[in-house]
DNA sequence: TTGTAGGCGTTATCAT
DNA sequence: ATGATAACGCCTACAA
């Protein structure tokens, strides 16, 4: 004879109906908060569930009722901290939507971007956030093919195609170089991360150097350096930069990290700053105020768009209206990393 | 007359079964790579499926198949480097098995976490990450009851009822703490983030405790600043322990960042690191080695954690044997930060 | 090796 | 306001 583990069989919606005495219908409503159910109803079922301890089965309720509970977020990387406190500030306020977020990263390589957007979809999000502007064209056709809400952030191109929630990175940048040019500085230089799927460190670039060329100050291209996102980095850009002759009196990067990288590279070879070198950043990590001197940059409103996209994202999953396009400020934070250049320059 | 909008029907299983001539369970068997399906059968299928541009429904195969083909991980919060360094070689890894990321943070409130962990077992998901030791009872109870390989990183508890993969906190700091012993110092204070439910903190904690009671040197209560994490927080910390008379020789930071804060305002005060000043931290961020002067502190291995978490989880999942309890390498870095105290003391 | 058919646990469309 | 009951789209014993 077998003895069979009889696997005590979870409690299940019809479960709750039956001890309730009334039908699946009722319950599923109660459950849902569906309009049209009687006081009387309600405390029954609700008795009934939590006498059971009934907990509702997510993938049952996925698939009838075509709502997953969560949205896919696609981002470069976490390693950056700017796009960690943006996905941060997201998954909380997505809690407020009673929503959950699954995250894919794809490293600034566009084909995988799209490849882990087609896993997530075929997996189920009920909408989903990319970082930039910079996207294949298979991707807009996925996801209008799924019909799902979607966003783009951190620009803030105006594009049909693409509602977002972002920053305008170039006219800050503009802003930067033109505060140096101000300063007096004419050698100056520009570190920047890879332009190639990134649309955001080529709006900045094209900022640095529309500032430049307005004035009639000239960007020749061994003044501009470009390498990876790191510290390391920076600290190698400074390296090459200084090796020039003339050496730059400025230097405008790409991102915080960028400038730290610099700015760490400089105090080690005996560089003073700002009397020798001034250097700006952009993104104006929690770092930055506290560097020696403190970094020049602008404010990246990172938190300010995991809010609002969590909220554009949601509502418009509930087929309520959200601006097509959302522009948020990014302030100049002017420090002390940036001064007057040397005068026998 | 009404004309309707015949939205074009998605493609499913169905169709392609029918369109290939084959049944339902074949084209599953081909799509899921079952075992005993002729090379003839499989052509036709993929054909079809191809064809048709069939994407199957991660919803219903959820349901039917009782896997979701994600995960889930609870951290306390992505604003940490840290931990974003963590989850990001996580997610990388996870691709490889492929299995996708839900991630939910609860800002080191153990009641957050529950809650977060109970709405992703409801959600569904295949396995389930958390960081550290430190958990509310019923989180345990909830996993088992949901019958979900899980796993606790970050620590190196032995504890049969959680399986883990992480590194001992406390013996590296420990070292540190005789590091600085064996420098000459003897006025060490200690910066260290809250403990409550941070079981690495308290480890931390204990080791520089341990290791100053074993060479009889007091830790006296004022000497002890417990701050949030943060850069800012560190400076702060700085300043109150500077203001007492005598002041301490050495800190020792719980993590790096406070580390960073501390040396930052050191700096602006004036107070020169080495010489005057010896700081350590724990995490080893990027930024560590690029401080002046370099930070000593002890190498967490983030990227290691999430890319072992992934395959031990995957494996549990499959239900292939897996380590009950991995303990990785913390090894301490030395650097300039940290020197023989001021020989007038 | 392949096909048949009965779930998987909810939601949602009808009636009533 | 409530109850039957048919989807939802796929998986998987079981049978052939």
């Amino acid at each position: 004879m077998v003895f069979r583990m009889t696997a005590k069989k979870r409690t299940l919606l019809g479960d709750v109906a039956r001890a309730a005495g009334v039908s699946t219908a009722s319950v599923s409503r109660v459950l849902n908060g569906a309009p049209h159910v009687s006081e009387r109803l309600r405390e029954k079922v609700e008795a009934a569930v939590e006498r059971l301890g009934y907990v509702p089965d997510g993938t049952a309720r996925a698939l009838a009722s075509r709502h997953v509970g969560a949205i896919g977020a696609l981002v470069p990387t976490l390693d950056n901290p700017i796009f960690s406190a943006m996905i941060d500030s997201l998954e909380r306020r997505l809690k407020h939507h009673d929503c959950r977020l699954l995250i894919a990263t794809y490293h600034y390589n566009l084909d995988d971007e799209l490849e882990a957007l087609r896993t997530l979809l075929q997996q189920g999000i009920d909408g989903a956030v990319l970082i930039g502007h910079d996207h294949r064209p298979a991707a807009l056709a996925l996801l209008r093919q799924y019909a799902l809400p979607y966003l783009s952030c951190w620009h803030s191109e105006e594009d049909p195609d693409w509602p977002s929630i972002g920053f305008d990175n170039a006219a800050p940048a503009r802003r930067l170089a033109e505060h140096l040019l101000e300063l007096g500085h004419r050698r100056i230089a520009v570190v920047t991360a890879p332009t190639v799927g990134n649309d955001r460190a080529r709006a900045r670039l094209r900022g640095f150097r529309d500032a430049l060329d307005d004035a009639g100050v000239a960007l020749p291209i061994d003044r501009i350096v470009t390498v990876d996102y790191g510290i390391e980095e920076g600290a190698y850009a400074l390296q090459l930069l200084m090796g020039l002759d003339p050496a730059p009196t400025a230097i405008l990067c790409g991102n915080d990290t960028l400038a730290f990288g610099v700015m760490l590279a400089a105090q080690k070879a005996g560089i003073r700053m700002p009397e020798e070198l001034s250097v700006t950043g952009f993104d104006d990590l929690p770092q930055a105020r506290f560097m020696v001197p403190p970094l020049t940059t602008v404010a990246a409103p990172a938190g300010d768009i995991g809010r609002r996209v969590a909220d554009a994202l949601a509502a418009r999953i509930h087929r309520q209206p959200a601006l097509h396009c959302q522009v948020i400020e990014a302030p100049l934070v002017l420090r002390g990393s940036t001064a007057a250049p040397p005068s026998d320059q």
